[in-house]
RNA sequence: GUGUCCGUAGCUCAGCUGGAUAGAGCAACGGCCUUCUAAGCCGUGGGUCGGGGGUUCGAAUCCCUUCGGGCACACCA
């Protein structure tokens, strides 16, 4: 199905040129005056010039030639020139009931489905996940959802920081506990045990620690990097400790991951690519892009148009050792020999920004894609609390997923008590089904490269534009399409019908721009879209809500109409808060 | 210093490729539950869109400049 706008601009056209004038002035728009109108087209007033006429005379032109129109019942031209539009209900109908009768709503598959790469979540091994993962992971994971929805095929890479120095460190406190254990014998030649010898707690006690002594310790940091150093060149005792160390952690961070409805498809980490790097390094050197500065293998990335300065991009650091650069590179290597992505997306803080302009450069230049592949890096703001500053926990530390996510879940289990009547068991499963809602929409709900700030109180509240809004609309939709069923109506067979009232049209109207608005978050990655979408749509059926009586109504024709309106708005709602990344229960 | 992002109501934010009177939410105040879930709905007050220029019939939006803030500027990730 074609989109509303398109629909409604290709009829003005018509018009334009029927009254003689270029039809490409037909460019119709969403009125801003919504007592006045419901579309304008302002191409009388672009036109004036080229026609040496006064705009509301070519505006008179136009509408005189749509007082018969199908699509619209209302043209009128207001000086100095605009076209003020308003759909035929009957046309409306029509519309709706084409999109309800196909899939995704009218949304129409992209000419060329792309495959996509998505670089999400930012987990490193060892490390708990803390409030700066919230961002990445829900962004992430909504944009991979959008992208599917609107029929492009996405893969999400969990890209687990498993590479550097933190490997070390986590190896060397290990070490220290457990000197005894074979992963350290490096004459052992036997085959290391299944059975992971340690606990993920145990693995996050150790890091932080271990972390701090490096610091203080300057002994005791040189054991950590030549343990980082053995690990990364695949010494065998090592190398198998850090996959355990590895493996015990994905665990946990899916564990972690699916309380935020976050699933990848691949857990891939820096250290899946280490046999790629010296083929890589070897052919940048072949191909006489890389070369040695201060000590460093690095290749150039200026570029002549460069306003500012570019260093280069470092392949290898002065001792030999790889570093960030390396394994993402290494990443794209891999990633184009084992899927040949048609875009990769990566999901970063902002303040990557220099970095990734120097690794797309730099994988242009060394062609490490083709010339078509897009490489696009999507960056994120800092979640900040009330002070504008990073957000932390009471006492200054950084503040856990883990900790937020289930703070979230038990205040919104006190207040589901609070005001309904439901047994223990629902209460905590809606209460953590809204909590997402609220983690997620108050997430989603910001423009994602921007910073925001995150204000408990504020997600726990539930007026307003926020997730629970959303999902309370949702419920109540359902109840009533559950009453209609349980007093004998069939939902699946009840008919649309022309509007009634004006709050019944706004509801028909902005639900005719779905398929408009979806194709439109993707192609922006933009998940706020979506939510500034649906925050509307709930306010217009709420509105239409409080001023229809649907079950009560005797004219069983307008009933079963209002039905499968409410069934419309229902079904689309669900799809967006689906690709948002959360659900809808049946009550709350 | 160079680059980059941001500056819109008391607070948190929208504002799509420039259009008519700049919108929401929170907070404040006032209404609406014998009737489909009041986590809702309706209403009131609140703004020199940081400042100044420019382009345009028309600018929060585009360009320049200036002030204020965040961030980044090769051997961290």
């Amino acid at each position: 199905m074609k989109k509303l706008l398109d629909l409604l601009t290709e009829e003005m056209g018509k018009a334009f040129e029927a009254a003689g004038y270029d039809g490409a002035l037909g460019k119709v728009g969403l009125s801003n005056r919504p007592d006045l109108c419901e579309f304008q087209c302002n191409g009388a007033m672009a036109g004036a010039k080229q026609y040496h006429k006064a705009p509301i005379m070519i505006a008179n032109d136009v509408a005189a030639k749509l007082t018969e129109s199908k699509v619209f019942q209302e043209a009128v031209a207001v000086a100095p020139g605009f076209l003020n539009l308003k759909l035929h209900k009957s046309y409306l109908k029509e519309l709706l009931d084409t999109m309800s009768g196909e899939e995704k709503f009218g949304l129409e598959a992209p000419a060329k489905a792309k495959r996509i790469m998505i670089d999400y979540g930012g987990a490193n091994v060892a490390k708990p996940l803390h409030v700066g993962h919230l961002r990445s992971a829900v962004i992430g994971e909504s944009v991979k959802r959008i992208n599917r929805y609107v029929g492009h095929e996405v893969i999400g890479d969990a890209h687990l920081g498993d590479w550097g120095l933190q490997m070390g460190l986590v190896i060397v406190g290990l070490k220290e506990r457990y000197p005894d254990w074979v992963y350290f014998d490096e004459s052992y030649q036997g085959e290391y045990p299944e059975e992971a010898p340690f606990t993920i707690s145990e693995l996050e006690e150790i890091y932080p620690a271990s972390s701090i002594r490096s610091k203080e310790d300057a002994e005791y940091k040189a054991k950590a990097m030549e343990a980082t150093f053995k690990f990364q060149q695949g010494v065998r005792g090592y190398w198998a400790l850090g996959k355990k160390i590895r493996e015990v952690s994905i665990v946990d961070l899916k564990k972690n991951y699916s309380a935020l409805n976050v699933e990848f498809e691949l857990w891939n980490g820096e250290s899946s690519i280490k046999d790629l790097i010296p083929e890589m390094v070897q052919y940048m050197k072949d191909g006489g892009w890389a070369y040695i500065s201060d000590g460093a293998l690095v290749v150039d990335v200026k570029e002549e148009t460069d306003t500012k300065e570019m260093p280069p991009c470092m392949i290898l650091k002065s001792d030999g050792a790889s570093l960030y650069n390396t394994t993402d590179l290494a990443t794209i290597l891999d990633r184009v020999r084992n899927y040949d992505p048609d875009q990769i997306i990566y999901l970063t803080d902002k303040r990557q920004d220099l970095y990734f302009q120097q690794v797309f450069r730099c994988a242009r230049k060394t062609k490490l894609v083709k010339p078509e592949t897009e490489l696009t890096w999507m960056s994120f703001g800092t979640v900040n609390g009330k002070d504008g500053k990073p957000f932390k926990t009471r006492d200054g530390g950084v503040m856990r997923l883990e900790q937020l996510i289930s703070d979230t879940r038990q205040e919104m289990y006190r207040k589901i008590c609070e005001g309904r009547e439901m047994s223990e068991e629902e209460a905590h499963k809606v209460a953590d089904q809204v909590a997402l809602a609220a983690l997620i929409y108050g997430d989603l709900s910001n423009q994602a490269s921007k910073d925001y700030i995150f204000d408990m109180e504020k997600f726990t509240s539930f007026e307003g534009d926020t997730g629970p809004y959303i999902l309370y609309t949702i419920v109540r939709i359902k109840s009533i399409l559950a009453k209609y069923a349980q007093q004998g109506g069939d939902v699946e067979k009840a008919v649309l019908g022309e509007a009634q009232s004006d709050s019944e049209k706004a509801l028909m109207l902005l639900l005719a721009q779905f398929n408009s608005m979806m194709e439109g978050a993707a192609a922006e990655l933009a998940p706020h879209r979506v939510c500034a979408y649906i925050y509307e749509l709930a306010n217009d059926f709420n509105h239409f809500y409080h001023e229809t009586k649907i079950l009560t109504e005797e004219n069983e024709t307008r009933k079963a109409g209002w039905i499968a309106l409410l069934k419309l708005t229902r079904d689309v709602l669900q799809d967006c808060i689906s690709v948002l990344g959360f659900d809808a229960p049946e009550k709350m």
